[in-house]
DNA sequence: ACAAAGTCTTGACGACTGTCAAAAGGCTGG
DNA sequence: CCAGCCTTTTGACAGTCGTCAAGACTTTGT
């Protein structure tokens, strides 16, 4: 569905070009919004403020939005098309295990630090989501993304070690989110040690979920 | 420390008894804001909604904690001291690797069940913490406490099983950490099979844990 | 070029927040 | 039994929030 937004429908015979002209102002929305969630969390940003780190008014924010959960949805839909692809070119590419294993830690590690922030962001929001019924369906739709993702990760490493995973999707997402959920809240306090810690201590992990 | 309150100290030259009520009066409080906390979260939890769900009316609770962050502060205090012993009586009592698994589940999923609301505000204030530094100290006192609770199931695991753990306390603090907030997080949803997946496989994964 | 549709700005609204101060009530020591 | 401190109530404050409406501006079809 590409990020579809059965939001505020603002025009409603929209211009063949306008349609992607409002998708554009929608998706340049969010990610302001997305900027500004990721630095001050989702309780304490207000749509006034998400206007004034940007280049529009309260206003057009909406314009296009029909009240706020629905522009938190919907910035929460379009992180989860960048977020949950993150490793496939590695689980391609990779040769063997520790290819598989190097690739895998490696950008693990680099998007820790480069975009702290939006992993900050995804905890806040996954919590939230246990309170704000509205961010449920969209919460649990990521989960299951970046479930499938170590799943797709952890079978191709037991293809290449020449085993086969010994614990069920579930299981290796909450192990391994557990540990990076772990290395993003203390990454404020270390930010030079946390991101090895990470890598040694998923490396260590890894090879535990295989079973020959 | 005991949950000493370094906090609005109302009374100055309180009497002997004054001082204990006080204590009390501020028990009483933390009690019926941890219960609207729970329900309610972090974010939409407002003083004078935990006044109103409580016998006191809004001004008391600014009588007795100097401000917002003093109270919820307090309360995440007078929670840790409950949580963290939760399973010390099994792990002395247990005699065989099963007896503590068993005693180690049970415990678990009864506290997830019986409570899963202050379970999810424990997750949504540890999210909260990385915006919010206020409450960064009290959380990752919680977070130390917490892990050195599984550090001890562990290695007391290990001892009955004749090994030694196989991950570092921090690691093994994340992998079971990241199971539980699976299980909070899902328990929601399908609170009659939730439990059961949770200790299946947190069964599971113990044994992988120890190294001969 | 004109009218219509789309886009944006501005200002306002009611509701809610944390905080505080003034005053009333209650208890205790003398 | 009264004076004085402790406790509580009540009402108000300044600020912020989400939301919306009225109008101005811009673009577009014809």
């Amino acid at each position: 569905m590409s990020v579809t937004a059965d939001a505020a429908e603002p025009t409603r015979s929209a211009r063949v070009s306008g349609i992607d002209k409002v998708e554009r102002r929608r998706i340049a929305l969010a990610e302001s919004a997305l900027k500004t969630l990721g630095e001050l969390g989702y309780a304490r940003t207000s749509l006034r403020e998400i206007a004034n780190n940007s280049e529009f008014t309260h206003g057009v924010v909406h314009y296009y939005f029909r009240d706020k959960i629905d522009l938190i949805s919907y910035c929460v839909r379009y992180y989860k098309t960048k977020c949950a692809q993150r490793y496939d070119e590695v689980v391609e590419t990779a040769e063997s295990a520790d290819d598989l294993a190097v690739g895998f830690l490696g950008k693990m590690t680099q998007t820790l630090v480069e975009e702290t922030a939006m992993h900050r962001l995804w905890y806040d929001l996954r919590a939230q989501s246990m309170f704000e019924e509205q961010l449920r369906a969209d919460v649990t739709a990521i989960d299951e993304l970046l479930e499938q993702m170590i799943w797709r990760i952890l079978t191709r490493y037991a293809d290449l070690v020449g085993g086969s995973p010994a614990v069920d999707s579930p299981t290796a997402y909450a192990l391994v989110d557990g540990l990076f959920e772990q290395a993003v809240v203390g990454y404020a306090a270390d930010p030079e040690k946390v991101p090895d810690l990470l890598a040694g201590r998923v490396r260590q992990i890894l090879p535990k979920l295989i079973a020959a």
